[in-house]
DNA sequence: ATGAAAGCGCTAACAT
DNA sequence: ATGTTAGCGCTTTCAT
């Protein structure tokens, strides 16, 4: 690998010549300029992006820390991130934390280590209340979760309204006895389960805590969850789940109980995967807008590299309901 | 930031002292040993990531260069890497080239400059052609791609086999009409096209082209292609994808069709996603074993780190098909 | 066993 | 307009 010592040389200038060419500095006679280009041409020279870095104390890298990967909700908002990341020049170091409060500080660690320019988190509830403990050395957006007081910028969604939403959907539909599943590890369970909450309380329904649930917000707990609230005397009506891996454990334990949707059951759930609309009845969701939500972060993350001083911001976006035909109506129902 | 400079005046020591004790040198009396390591405790001192890789010339960051995270048997894929490489001290470096060479020679290099240890890949056709021009300055594995000759460590699935494999489970079935979706970016739609072709031809049966189709592997060109072949004069009896993005957008166009499945038409595809044991028929797939692959790629690497000198291997693994019932035999079908 | 000092490749302040 | 040089934070000879 050839420096920016052998393209000086090649070019017969110093390293500072070579140095500003290749940062498009105005003040370089077209003559040298054509010399160490030829000499950079020549040898195939590339800077060498850690020393750059070293020297400049910022790298055009950014972080993005995510509970799981495998979650489509993630995997659309990373896909929207490195697109808006490589529109503006950065890359992007991915870390997958699987909710374990011990990786999420491991990789806020290392992001410092690798001086990235700044870093997009969904953070547990965990990390989240000792946030301010952390101080950490580079600008951060918080995705998916946040605290509602937290100085921290931020793109989430309406999840409050999005609980609520989809609850109102549900009892528009004239289902009464409503089984929901939660994440638990984050703020964003809570807030949709508040939402949902609200909804059943304004119609004058009365909360029944035997049927909701918080579990991981993974496949498997939405499945075991489900067979729980199938099994109860009076099981419920319509099955409300919080994330699409829950959806997914549902749809499954639904199947294998050989019960008909919505003839017999309904289920709702968050996250316009590609499979929600793919199944059959299709399932109805409250979709978030995962292209604007990475895209969001990562303009907000980049103007607060831009400007350290601005003051913090929050991005509420709201979701959308879609409605299939997994929740229709139930006439005549108990 | 605190710097070992600060950590060395603390301690009362020279940063040599530092460094050796944070590297576990053994000679290093316990007393001085303690006194570093309260002082980078009480200075919270994290190593400076930059310029450690600069002096040692070397990184603990993997690349991993995808052609599409939403793809699911890639999100399946760099979990595991994810996983893997974490497991052995590495961070990963992620990039979406959306097929594009273009994007591909960019992010390669890019690895380069960011000096990371290594970097696992999956091509596109054309830049694996000209490979050998590249004179990468890091070890590559390949994944999911690669030439046949080619001198580069890889983990491949054996897509000949996979092809005939899922081919004659559907001449098995009696299907005669076979319509068949490849994506032609890769050497992967087509080495499963020869194995598809080949079980075909061991059957007595004869390949005719207007069934076969070569587009890029995502979901749009599935469902319209899908809708093509259904639209031709004496349709296709079962479509075969050659990906799961296909067999989404496949299964899309026959809905919309109103055709039911398999009474009508069958549908198979690659890859075992969430979602192919959750549509109803469910889809009889041939699964990669994607944690392998992921898992393989990353020990590969590692090894290749550790001895450049080792000679180059491939790694190839075995699909599974799944039968399901979107593939059940058709009596009595013309 | 420990410290002094060189140097990884680059940028930028300073000098000319 | 261009060159000289210091130094980013670290590791690793080379002395002692």
């Amino acid at each position: 690998m050839s420096s920016i010592k052998d393209v000086a040389k090649a070019a017969n200038v110093s390293t500072a010549t070579v140095s500003r060419v290749l940062a498009k500095h105005p003040h370089v006679r077209p003559a040298l300029r054509e010399r160490v280009l030829a000499a950079v041409a020549q040898l195939e020279y590339r800077p060498n992006l850690i020393a750059r870095n070293l020297r400049s104390q910022q790298s055009k890298t950014l972080g993005l820390i995510v509970s799981d990967i495998r979650n489509p909700f993630f995997t659309a908002v990373s896909r929207a991130v490195e697109d808006t990341a490589y529109a503006h020049g950065y890359n992007l170091l991915l870390c997958n934390t699987d909710e374990n409060p011990e990786k999420e500080l491991l990789y806020l660690q290392l992001m410092g280590a690798e001086q990235v320019a700044g870093v997009i988190f969904s953070p547990t509830l965990q990390t989240l209340n000792r946030w301010h403990e952390l101080h950490l050395s580079f600008p951060t957006v918080l995705i998916d979760r946040s605290l509602r007081s937290g100085d921290v910028d931020a793109v989430l969604l309406d999840n409050l309204s999005a609980g609520s939403l989809l609850a109102q959907h549900l009892l528009s539909q004239g289902y009464r006895r409503i089984g929901a599943i939660f994440g638990e590890a984050s703020t964003t369970g809570r807030e949709r389960q508040r939402g949902f909450e609200a909804a059943l309380h304004d119609a004058g329904l009365s909360i029944q805590p035997e049927y909701v649930r918080f579990v991981r917000p993974q496949s498997e707990a939405g499945y075991h969850t489900t067979l729980e609230l199938l099994g109860l005397p009076e099981p419920p009506q319509v099955i409300f789940t919080s994330n699409s891996l829950l959806t997914a454990g549902a749809l499954q334990a639904i199947r294998e109980q050989g019960l008909h949707i919505p003839a017999q059951i309904g289920l709702v759930g968050f996250d316009d995967t590609a499979w929600a609309s793919l199944v059959q009845p299709a399932i109805t969701v409250l979709a978030q807008p995962t292209d604007e939500i990475g895209r969001s972060a990562t303009e907000l993350l980049l103007q607060r590299v831009a400007d350290p001083q601005r003051p913090t911001r929050k991005i509420i976006l709201q979701g959308e309901l879609i409605v299939r035909e997994s929740s229709v109506e139930q006439r005549g129902r108990t």
